[in-house]
DNA sequence: CGTTGTGTTATAGTATATATATAACAAATG
DNA sequence: CATTTGTTATATATATACTATAACACAACG
């Protein structure tokens, strides 16, 4: 799986790492089960220090998305039945209402959707 | 148009207020043409800096939401055929892929999307 | 047993972002 | 002219982001 850090970006690096991960997963680039590089082995090749890939990963983590362990490293493992979180809900939120600004339909919106959903 | 501000909250001040602004113009309760507070009398009512109010109508500004005059203050006013920003999308991507990954079909996503829609 | 490779924790430093306080300026209204 | 508007400027304090370096705890490997 590639990684691409954009250094020039107002996005935190931790954060753009976290969401590349996301993809990865969601595109089973990355299987449940399997390990992640190591904090400092990434960031390594990457370019960044080691506690900016921790706190990525940390924070996938805390999302339920990675386990860790001193031996294998990250080991993603998603629970299928876990519930999507508040912030999902408060982001979905946000889209929507811009999108309704925007002039925007519900079928436009669902359509862009299944378009991200099924390009994955 | 109530704003509520959650001093609490690790989401910026500034940012809290442009998406309780934008949901207020997507549900109508701020219409098309319509005088915000100026920057000064929002900060006061909000107990926030003048300079954090302005840089949330800034930010509408730079977005298409609003226009700004030394007179009228903060003016809404959207073009209705303009087009949602890369951002939006890169926005809807990352909501789309954490839904896939936590089980979620499609179905269920455009659901909660067109719920919110609704209740705009 | 010692070495290696994990995540983890600690400390320190720099840079940027956020929020505040205060002041002044420019433009239009009354 | 006085008031109100957004705008710009300067300064300060705090939080976040990122880096650098070091050490610790734990398990695997030889």
């Amino acid at each position: 799986m590639v990684i691409n850090i954009d250094f020039g970006s107002n996005e935190a690096i931790y954060v753009q790492l976290r969401n590349q991960i996301v993809l990865g997963i969601a595109k089973d680039e990355i299987k449940n089960g399997e390990s992640l590089p190591s904090v400092r082995q990434l960031a390594d090749e990457l370019g960044v220090n080691m506690h900016t890939v921790n706190k990525a990963y940390s924070m996938l983590k805390s999302e339920g998305y990675l386990t860790m362990n001193r031996q294998r490293g990250a080991v993603v493992s998603i629970e299928l039945d876990s519930r999507p979180h508040d912030e999902m809900y408060a982001a979905i939120k946000m889209i929507v209402a811009e999108a309704k600004c925007r002039g925007m339909s519900v079928e436009e919106l669902n359509r862009v959707v299944a378009d991200f959903y099924n390009r994955l």
